[in-house]
DNA sequence: TGTAATGTTTACCAATCGGTCAAATTATCC
DNA sequence: GGATAATTTGACCGATTGGTAAACATTACA
């Protein structure tokens, strides 16, 4: 009698591996856009390709599910924040977290949106998560930048405005996606839009940051 | 016999006005945090305090609630962009632009949320009014700030990404509420972070709107 | 005040929801 | 190859879903 459910196994077998991947990436399909109670295990099941029951073997609830899914991207989603070096060059810092927001936002634009509806329906599984480790980071990161205002390395600003500044506007490419899409129209709805969105934000942020000189 | 629903009549009575606003307000609550698709007609109609038959009553389905309720915050929600003066002075249009969006975000977070819940699912009931009226208001607009530009009024930038990132960062606030008071932390999660925030975000426009002179 | 239109509720429906169970199938290892 | 564990599925469960039917209550208006 197989009474153990995979997860209570002492090791993962190769199917179990494979399987899980397949269940999470269809997951995410489906709670990125429809938030979690938006979404059926029904539907995970049919993108997945396997019965609902075989669904359930891996993960015994809906909730287990999300919280996998969850847990890995949240980890994921802060990398190029815990990239952002101390001892690099403030401008060049700045300019290449952007860009990697920015690509994160091209290239895993679901995971942005899973964690864009969780946010909006109250970050209800994951409020632990914000107000634990993700506000160390950002504590930890926000006194790098003071330390440079403080140096004179770059213009005074409130740090943590400036990290939401560039969350909002890198993640919003993909939170968004469909109102860029609508207002650029079908002409530059290509991959560029990327790039435009990069130029753009960098010579925003990296100017708002220059210590300003006499006028012109 | 009472055949005719609500909407059929030829006039509105006084309750119906009063029950259908009663209605919306309810279903804003509910339609706001969880989408669409994870709502259900139970939740608003205990929000609102009436049967949920008495709700189908003056709704004929859920459809025709969230739509209701689209319809009338896109209009208020596009607002500040429209009362953006070709006229005015371009920094204080723009500034007075992202206090009014920042002011929208604090005094209605639900409908922002509203909104972007709509967004994530990839606009399913509203990506007509996004490519008609939406981007016509916004070609409109972006033509003003091409031509401040090109009359050296100010810096020259991506008109649509600058549109794009002042959306994102005042609403920010809204539909991120959860993570930017988890981050702050409670000290800083009273009112004031909106002014923190209008600070900050006018000081990051204004700033890389100005045609830059020589560097300290 | 009577009556027709409007508003409200109880009881109910079929479909779908998250999840269980036991039986059947497949993989693993000796 | 056979025993055993791991995997998969169809049938099913009670609860909830969006929505309806019809009886009942209230309002507006002559």
């Amino acid at each position: 009698m197989a009474i153990p459910r995979a997860a209570k196994t002492q090791r993962r077998t190769r199917i179990q591996e494979e399987k899980e991947e397949i269940i999470l990436e269809a997951a995410l399909d489906v709670f990125s856009v429809s938030g979690f109670r938006g979404s059926t295990i029904d539907q995970i099941a049919e993108v997945a390709g396997m019965s609902k029951p075989n669904l359930l073997y891996y993960f015994r609830t809906k909730e287990a599910m999300h919280r996998a899914l969850i847990d890995r991207v949240l980890f994921t989603w802060l990398e190029p924040l815990r990239a952002f070096d101390a001892n690099g060059d403030p401008e060049s810092e700045i300019r290449s977290y952007i860009r990697r927001k920015l690509e994160m936002a091209r290239d895993f634009p679901r995971e942005s949106r899973l964690f864009a509806n969780e946010m909006l329906q109250g970050a209800p599984h994951v409020e632990d998560e914000l107000r634990g480790p993700l506000k160390d980071l950002v504590d930890e990161k926000a006194e790098v930048i003071r330390a440079w205002a403080k140096a004179g390395k770059i213009a005074k600003c409130d740090p943590y405005h400036l990290i939401f500044s560039i969350w909002s506007t890198t993640q919003h490419y993909a939170d968004f996606d469909v109102q860029v899409r609508a207002v650029l129209g079908p002409e530059h709805s290509g991959e560029g839009r990327f790039e435009d969105a990069a130029r753009y934000l960098e010579q925003l942020f990296v100017d708002g940051l220059r210590i300003r000189g006499p006028r012109a």
